[in-house]
DNA sequence: AGCACGCCGACT
DNA sequence: GTCGGCGTGCTC
C-alpha cells in the first residue's frame, strides 16, 4: 500500500489516501471524504506521516480524464502560497464543477492559421514585430508593448501569436472582460481565419467544459480569456500576451485575492515562455520594472493610419455663474452643437451611475444611508428607487425626509449617468442620445447590439460609465466631454491618480480615432492638478515620473510592498478587539511597519463591521512567512473573519 | 465548501 | 411534546 496526497477543489489543504499502486501526481481520482464521494487531484505534496493509517481511506477510482499538467501543479502550489490562500481554493480555480461528466464530442478548436492575412506595417511597427519574434522560443522574458491607442499593438502581438502558432505552442491571451468581445473575436479572425477559444465568466456549463477538455487536449491553440483563464491546464505554453495590462480589473478582488498580470508572469516563467505586456498607459510597476531592466521595452511611438490624440480644453467648473445648476460647461455645450451640426458623435463620460449620489434634506440635513453599509443611497430615478451600491440594499424614494418627516425638502445631489442624460435631452430635444451603464445593460448580448448601433451612427450623443472607456473604436466620434475629472480622486488611495490618469487617457482616446482630429475637454475644480495639466499636455513622462518619485519617497510598491489584512465581524467591539489584538502582537522587525487598525473606508459592508491593518515592508521582504507566523499567534473567535490581501489595490 | 451535530422557538 | 432555525466543527 502506498500513501499519497490529494487534493480537493475545497478550501482545504491536501489529504492522505491509500493506494494499491503509486499514481502520478497531477491524476484525477474519486476519494471518500467525509460521508461523500469527491473528486480530487493525486497532489505533488508529501504525505502526513502524524495522521495514524488507521484514519486513512482508500483512493476508490482512478478516472479517465487528462491529468493536470505538473506545470498547472507548480502554478496551482505558487498561486496558493503568494496569496495565502487554501490550496484547494486555487485548484478550484483550474478546475470544472462537473469534473466526471464526459463532453459527447471531444471539441477542438480550428488551427489560427498564421499567414492568413498579411498585414502593412509602419517602421516602427515592423522593428517591434521583428523584436518580439525575436524572443520566441528563447526562454521567459517579459516585454511591455508600449504605444497609444491606435499605435497598431494588436496587430503587432498578433504577428508574435502567429510566430508561436508555427512553432505549434499554444497561446494565451488575457484581457480585461469588458475588452473580450465580438470587435476583437473579429479582429482576431479577420488575421487567423479562424475565431479562437474564449474564457470568461459568462459561458454556459456545457461551453465551459468543452473548452477546458480542448485545452487539456491540446486542441485550443489561442485561447483568449478573462484573468481565470490563466488557470486553465495548458499543456505546453508557448506565448502569454496580457493585453490592458494595466486595467485594474486584473485584480481578482473576491475568492482568492490575486492579480491576474502578476500571475501571468509567474505563469510564464513556470512555462518558460516570452510574455508580452501591452498598454497605451503602462502601470507604474510596469513603467518601473521597465526603468530597472528587468522588462524589455518596445515602444510604437505614433498613432497609426494617421489618427492623432485629440486636442484638450480644460474647464474651471469653479466659475461656474451661482446658483445655476449645470452639469455641462457653456462651452461643453457648444461642442456639442457643433457635433450635432456636423452629424459627428460625442461621448460624455461620468464615472457614476443613477441619477444622484446622495439624496439630501434641506430642512435638517438628512443624508440618506443604506441601513447594511456605510454609505448614501445613490437614486435612481429610471428605476424609481434609492439603491446601495456596495450591497444592493434598495428602497423606494421617500416621500418625506426619513428623519424629520418633511415634505418636498428632499434634494438630489451631484450628477449620474441618468442626471447628464436629462440634461441633454432638455439641451438638445433633437439629438438621439443612450445612457450606458451596467444598469441599462443587462448582458453582453445587449452591449454588442449597442456598440453595433453606434457604429451605424443611429446614436448622437453616448452618456456612459467607464464601459465605454475601453477599446472600443467609433469613426465617427469626435468629441468627449468629461463632466468631472476630479471624481476618480476623490478616495485619496494609492492608485487613484494612476487610475485616473489612465481612465481620462483612455477616455479621451475614443475622440477621432481615425482620420478626423477630435477634441475633448475635461471639466474639473481642481484644473491645478498634475493629472489635468499632463493629460492636455499629452505628457504621459510627466505624470508617471512624478507618481514614481512620489511612491518612492512613500515606500509605497513597487518600491516597497503592502498587504492589508481585514477584520470583520457583525459585533463592533469584538470585531475591533481582535483587529486590536492583532496590531498589539504585531512582530517588531526594522523596516516592516504595521499600520492601524482603522475602521474601513466603508466600515460597515453587509451589516458587517470592518477593520483594517496595513503592513509595509521593503520590496525583497518575505511578506508571506512574517504573516503566517503573526495570524497563529492571534486567537481569532467563530463570527470573526481575518483576510489578506498581499498587494491590494482597492482600500475599502 | 458541504454536511453533520446540537441546542432554543412555534406548531400538530 | 416534535420540526427546524442556523451557529460551530470536522472531513485523510
Amino acid at each position: 500500500m502506498q500513501r499519497l496526497t490529494v487534493l480537493m477543489p475545497a478550501p482545504l489543504g491536501c489529504y492522505d489516501y491509500a493506494a494499491e499502486t503509486d499514481i502520478a501526481p497531477g491524476t484525477f481520482v474519486r476519494v471518500p471524504f467525509g460521508r461523500k464521494e469527491n473528486v480530487g487531484v493525486v497532489w505533488d505534496q508529501a504525505p502526513d506521516n502524524t495522521i495514524p493509517d488507521t484514519k486513512v481511506k482508500s483512493v476508490t477510482t482512478v478516472l479517465d480524464i487528462p491529468p493536470l499538467p505538473s506545470e498547472t501543479i507548480r502554478f496551482v502550489n505558487w498561486v496558493a502560497g503568494y496569496t495565502l490562500s487554501p490550496l484547494g481554493m486555487v485548484l478550484k480555480m483550474a478546475l470544472i464543477p462537473d469534473m466526471e461528466k464526459e463532453s459527447k464530442h471531444s471539441l477542438s478548436f480550428a488551427h489560427p492559421i498564421p499567414d492568413f492575412q498579411t498585414v502593412a506595417f509602419s517602421d516602427a511597427q515592423t522593428a517591434a514585430v521583428r523584436k518580439l519574434i525575436g524572443k520566441m522560443g528563447q526562454g521567459f522574458t517579459v516585454s511591455l508593448l508600449d504605444g497609444v491607442t491606435g499605435s497598431g499593438k494588436t496587430e503587432v502581438y498578433f504577428e508574435m501569436m502567429a510566430s508561436a502558432l508555427r512553432a505549434q505552442t499554444p497561446v494565451l491571451v488575457l484581457l480585461p472582460e469588458i475588452t473580450l468581445t465580438t470587435a476583437w473575436l473579429e479582429r482576431f479572425e479577420k488575421r487567423f481565419g479562424v475565431r479562437p477559444a474564449v474564457w470568461h465568466s459568462s459561458l454556459t456549463p456545457k461551453q465551459r467544459r468543452d473548452t477546458w477538455q480542448a485545452v487539456a487536449a491540446g486542441q485550443a491553440p489561442v485561447v483568449v480569456g478573462a484573468r481565470s483563464a490563466l488557470f486553465l491546464p495548458y499543456q505546453k505554453l508557448g506565448l502569454i500576451i496580457v493585453d490592458e495590462e494595466h486595467d485594474a480589473s486584473f485584480k481578482q478582488e473576491d475568492g482568492v485575492l490575486y492579480q491576474a498580470r502578476d500571475m501571468a508572469i509567474v505563469r510564464a516563467k513556470i512555462a518558460n515562455c516570452p510574455i508580452v505586456l501591452a498598454s497605451a498607459t503602462p502601470s507604474v510597476e510596469t513603467y518601473c520594472n521597465v526603468a530597472a531592466g528587468r522588462y524589455d521595452h518596445i515602444l510604437l511611438p505614433e498613432r497609426f493610419s494617421g489618427a492623432v490624440f485629440p486636442d484638450i480644453h480644460i474647464v474651471d467648473m469653479r466659475r461656474k455663474e451661482k446658483g445655476k445648476i449645470s452639469f455641462i460647461s457653456p462651452l461643453l455645450r457648444d461642442l456639442l452643437a457643433a457635433r450635432l451640426a456636423a452629424k459627428e458623435q460625442s461621448l460624455l463620460f461620468i464615472n457614476r451611475r443613477g441619477y444622484a449620489p446622495l439624496i439630501l434634506c434641506r430642512a435638517c440635513g438628512e443624508r440618506i444611508q443604506c441601513p447594511h453599509c456605510s454609505a448614501w443611497l445613490v437614486e435612481h430615478r429610471h428605476q424609481k428607487c434609492l439603491q446601495c451600491h456596495h450591497c444592493g440594499y434598495t428602497r423606494p424614494v421617500p416621500t418625506v425626509c426619513p428623519a424629520c418627516q418633511e415634505e418636498g425638502t428632499l434634494i438630489a445631489c451631484g450628477p449620474g449617468v441618468e442626471r447628464i442624460e436629462e440634461e441633454v435631452r432638455l439641451l438638445f430635444p433633437e439629438a438621439v442620445c443612450a445612457a450606458v451603464t451596467s444598469d441599462t445593460l443587462a448582458d453582453v448580448r445587449q452591449f454588442e447590439t449597442l456598440l453595433e448601433r453606434i457604429a451605424a451612427h443611429e446614436i448622437d450623443i453616448l452618456i456612459g460609465t467607464q464601459m465605454l472607456a475601453k477599446g472600443h473604436n467609433f469613426p465617427d466620434l469626435t468629441l468627449v466631454g468629461v463632466i468631472d475629472a476630479d471624481m476618480g480622486l476623490a478616495g485619496g488611495d494609492l492608485r487613484a491618480s494612476e487610475r485616473t490618469f489612465q481612465l481620462l487617457h483612455q477616455v479621451m482616446g475614443r475622440a477621432g480615432r481615425d482620420r478626423k482630429k477630435g477634441e475633448a475637454v475635461l471639466q474639473s475644480y481642481c484644473p491645478e492638478n498634475l493629472i489635468i495639466q499632463a493629460l492636455q499636455a499629452n505628457d504621459r513622462h510627466r505624470f508617471m515620473d512624478e507618481e514614481i518619485a512620489s511612491r518612492e519617497v512613500l515606500g509605497m510598491p513597487p518600491f516597497g510592498r503592502l498587504a492589508a489584512v481585514i477584520v470583520s465581524g457583525r459585533d463592533q467591539n469584538q470585531t475591533y478587539r481582535i483587529a486590536a489584538d492583532l496590531a498589539k502582537k504585531a512582530p517588531y522587525i526594522p523596516n516592516v511597519s504595521v499600520l492601524g487598525p482603522v475602521a474601513a473606508p466603508l466600515a460597515v459592508l453587509r451589516g458587517r463591521y470592518r477593520f483594517r491593518l496595513l503592513v509595509k515592508t521593503p520590496r525583497d521582504f518575505k511578506l508571506q512567512n512574517m504573516l503566517m507566523s503573526w495570524l497563529s499567534r492571534v486567537p481569532v473567535p467563530a463570527g470573526v473573519d481575518v483576510r489578506l490581501d498581499i498587494d491590494p489595490y482597492s482600500f475599502f
